[in-house]
DNA sequence: TAGATTGTTAATCGATTAACAATC
DNA sequence: TAGATTGTTAATCGATTAACAATC
């Protein structure tokens, strides 16, 4: 039922926030005053935001944190795992592969490169596949995301090709706008951004 | 004198999407209309968005795209180098230093890690220099912004000494939420956050 | 000229904050 | 009980959209 009520995009980039601080928290309850301070925002922020859960909040006492963290969890889909492709066989992707993506419930199953020289060669643990056999890996292990990790010049193409090929999400590091059909999900990793933003908020 | 009127952050977020969508543009002109197809906005918003800056569009011709994206760059100081160390000598270092940023006119200059055994290894062209010369390196470069790639562990400790030894913004990629002190730029790339709003969304 | 497009003001929409009763 | 904290409604604030005159 709760999936059913519109959750606004607003609450939700500020539920995964608090998710974060829940990580960090030791006590077994926490108010709404506690995670506001934290954060920097309002409280009745906070509570106007839970509000949209089913977790309620004690008077006097605050939330409990292990059940506020279980219906964050459920909501954010972590427990149940989805496996993610890399594809683009360079630094970025051996740094993904270093970081740990558990706790978000997604597994690396498979990294692939659009050059044939490359294949074979390995990244991490992973032996570099050619995009020949993208579909077969995509139906052998179910895997819904792409890291697309490839130059500015290949993105747009190989984008709607992992699209084509049953890819629903494509987490995007190429920094290039893609254009893929209705229903695809794109979240951009532009890290040239936000060094925008930092070089706009040092001019102050 | 545009410096002095305030921009909204909503429109300050679209902005670094217009000079996007301005680089992809071979035609002089750009009309709002174009702009807002690209970026499935309504083009109203842009018109409004552009009406913080000095540039005035040509009726029936739409924006000069040389003129606009100058005015842009300058908006951002993309055109005055700053200078960048990266704390933290790993896979995600070596991700950044191939990484091309002068687009967005920023530039490493030195390599960090907070282990002994590090120093002196080589990441790219950079030999990994030890904690104790930061000030030093901070100073003789006028390194301003600290990409913080260390532990979790490490990362609010590290960052608390980047910005005592002058540091004026942390690009924080360890995913830990840091408390500094008052003016302290803080930029967070939090890969995990991204996947959640994957997962959130693959959940539809 | 007619028509396309800008720039701006007014109307709407959505998100945040203030206020306060309910509760433990 | 008194006081702290929640949950919710109303008020405010800010951002988007609609409307339209100005312009080339």
């Amino acid at each position: 039922m709760a999936e059913m009520i519109h959750l606004p995009r607003s609450t939700f980039e500020r539920l995964k926030m608090y998710r974060k601080v829940l990580e960090a928290t030791k006590k077994p309850y926490i108010s709404s005053d506690e995670i506001a301070r934290f954060l920097e925002i309002n409280p009745d922020l906070v509570r106007k935001d839970f509000s949209y859960l089913k977790c309620q909040g004690k008077p006097r006492v605050g939330y409990d944190v292990e059940e506020l963290r279980k219906e964050l969890d459920d909501l954010f889909g972590v427990n149940n795992t989805t496996n993610m492709i890399i594809v683009g066989a360079n630094d970025l992707a051996r740094a993904l592969l270093s970081l740990d993506f558990s706790k978000a419930g997604v597994k690396v199953v498979a990294v692939f490169d659009t050059e044939k020289e490359n294949v074979g060669k390995f990244i991490g643990e992973f032996a570099v596949r050619e995009l020949d056999v993208l579909e077969r890996v995509i139906r052998r292990f179910d895997a819904e995301i792409a890291a697309l990790c490839v130059s500015k010049d290949r993105a747009q193409a190989t984008a709607r090709f992992l699209i084509e090929k049953g890819i629903k999400a494509v987490w995007n590091f190429t920094g290039v706008h893609l254009d893929l059909p209705e229903g695809a999900i794109v979240v951009d990793e532009d890290l040239t951004q936000s060094l925008l933003t930092i070089k706009h908020l040092l001019k102050k």
